[in-house]
DNA sequence: TTCGTCATGTAATGGGTTACATGATTAC
DNA sequence: GTAATCATGTAACCCATTACATGACGAA
C-alpha cells in the first residue's frame, strides 16, 4: 500500500469529525489550507475513489443530516462518506508518519490535526521536525560559505532569503515546543 | 508545446554557460539550489531527452572541454550537451513566464538566472511577483478574520505563521526591487 | 580486488492538472 | 429563462519518484 497523494490525510482528518459529502469536503479543505490551495476536482475524487477501494471510508447513498424531512425522491443527489475504524488507523499513521523527512507543505496538513495526537506524540514530532530543520540550517550554511564568492547578487539573495525563512521556521517550531509543554505541565497540576 | 516540469529552465540556464554532460549538471544543480533538493537520474535524463527532441539542446558525442589531449579512444563516455539558438529562446521565454503566477519553488528557478535579463524586465518581473504575494497576503487576512474563532491553536499558529512568511516574501522583494532601482540609476549616471 | 565515484540510461508506478461531460436547483 | 452554484465524476496527458540495470575507472 502505497498511500501518498497530499488528500488522504486532510480528507480522513475532516471525516472524523462528520460524514461529508466531495463537494463539501472541497470547500472545507480550501477554507481550511488557506484560499490559495486550490484542490480540484480531479484530484479529490480519485483520492476517495482510492481511500474507499483500501476501506477507509465507505459511500452512504443517502444523507443522514436530513434524517426526518424530504421523504419522497427528489433530493439532490449526493455521495456521502463515512469514516470507517481501518480508515481511523490509516489517519494516524499517516498523521504520525514514521517515515522519510516531509516537506513544508505536508508538515502543515499534519499541524492542522495535531488536536488528535496525544501530547507525548505531539511533542516527539514537533522535536523531529525541529531536528530536521537545524540540518536544514546547518546546510545552507555550509552551502554558502563554499560557494559564496561564485553567486551573483540574485543567487546570493535567494539563497540568503530561504536561510532566513528556514531560521523562521525553526523559532516558530520551538514556540510551538514552548506552549506545548507548558500546556502540558498545566495538566499535569490538575 | 507544454514545456512544463521544474527542471527544463535551470538545465537551459547552465547550459548558456558552457556546454555540460548530464552528471555535472546534476552537481552544479544541487550546488545551485541548496543540497536539499535532490535531483534524481529518473527526472534530469528525461528532461534531458524532452530538450533534445524539442531542438532546445544538441548532444556531442565528444567532450570539447579536452580539445588537444587525449587522442586514441578510452575516454570516460559521455554525453555533453548543448544549447541550440532556439534552445536560447526557449529559456528566455521560460524565464519571462507571462503565463499562470508560479509558486516559490519556480519563482526561486527564476530569480537564480535573472542576470542574463535586461533591468526593465527584471524590474517587471519583480513587481508582478509583488503584486502577486500582496493579493496572497489579503486572502491570508480575509481567512484569518473569517474563520479565527473556529480554528482551533495549531491551524491558527499555522494560518499566523504563514501569513508572517509571505510578509517575509514581501519585505525581500521590495528590497530587491529597490536594489534594482538603484543599480538602474547608477548605470544611467555613468 | 573491491569499494566508491563517475556515468548513462530504462521501466513501472502513481498522482496531479486540465479539460471534458452531465444535470439539478436556486436566485434574479 | 438564464445564470450561478451545487454536485459528481471521467479521460488524457505529463511529470516526478523509485527501482532497476550496466559498466568503466581510480584508489585502497
Amino acid at each position: 500500500m502505497k498511500t501518498s497523494g497530499m488528500l488522504e490525510l486532510p480528507v480522513l482528518g475532516l471525516l472524523k469529525s462528520r460524514d461529508m459529502h466531495g463537494y463539501e469536503l472541497r470547500k472545507q479543505l480550501t477554507a481550511m489550507l488557506g484560499p490559495l490551495w486550490g484542490v480540484s476536482w480531479g484530484s479529490l475524487y480519485p483520492t476517495l475513489r482510492r481511500l474507499a477501494r483500501a476501506g477507509a471510508v465507505v459511500k452512504l447513498t443517502d444523507d443522514p443530516s436530513v434524517a426526518s424531512s424530504n421523504r419522497s425522491g427528489n433530493q439532490r443527489r449526493r455521495t456521502v462518506y463515512r469514516l470507517t475504524p481501518h480508515g481511523e488507523k490509516l489517519f494516524v499513521q499517516l498523521l504520525e508518519e514514521t517515515g522519510a523527512p516531509v516537506d513544508q507543505e505536508r508538515f502543515s496538513l499534519r499541524l492542522a490535526f495535531f488536536r488528535y495526537l496525544d501530547p507525548e506524540t505531539r511533542l516527539a514530532l514537533l522535536e523531529r521536525r525541529r531536528a530536521y530543520l537545524q540540518e536544514k540550517l546547518a546546510q545552507f550554511k555550509a552551502n554558502l560559505q563554499d560557494y559564496k564568492g561564485r553567486m551573483d547578487r540574485y543567487s546570493l539573495s535567494l539563497q540568503s532569503h530561504d536561510m532566513a525563512a528556514t531560521q523562521n521556521d525553526l523559532a516558530w517550531i520551538d514556540e510551538l515546543i514552548i506552549s506545548e509543554k507548558e500546556s502540558d505541565n498545566h495538566a499535569r497540576s490538575d
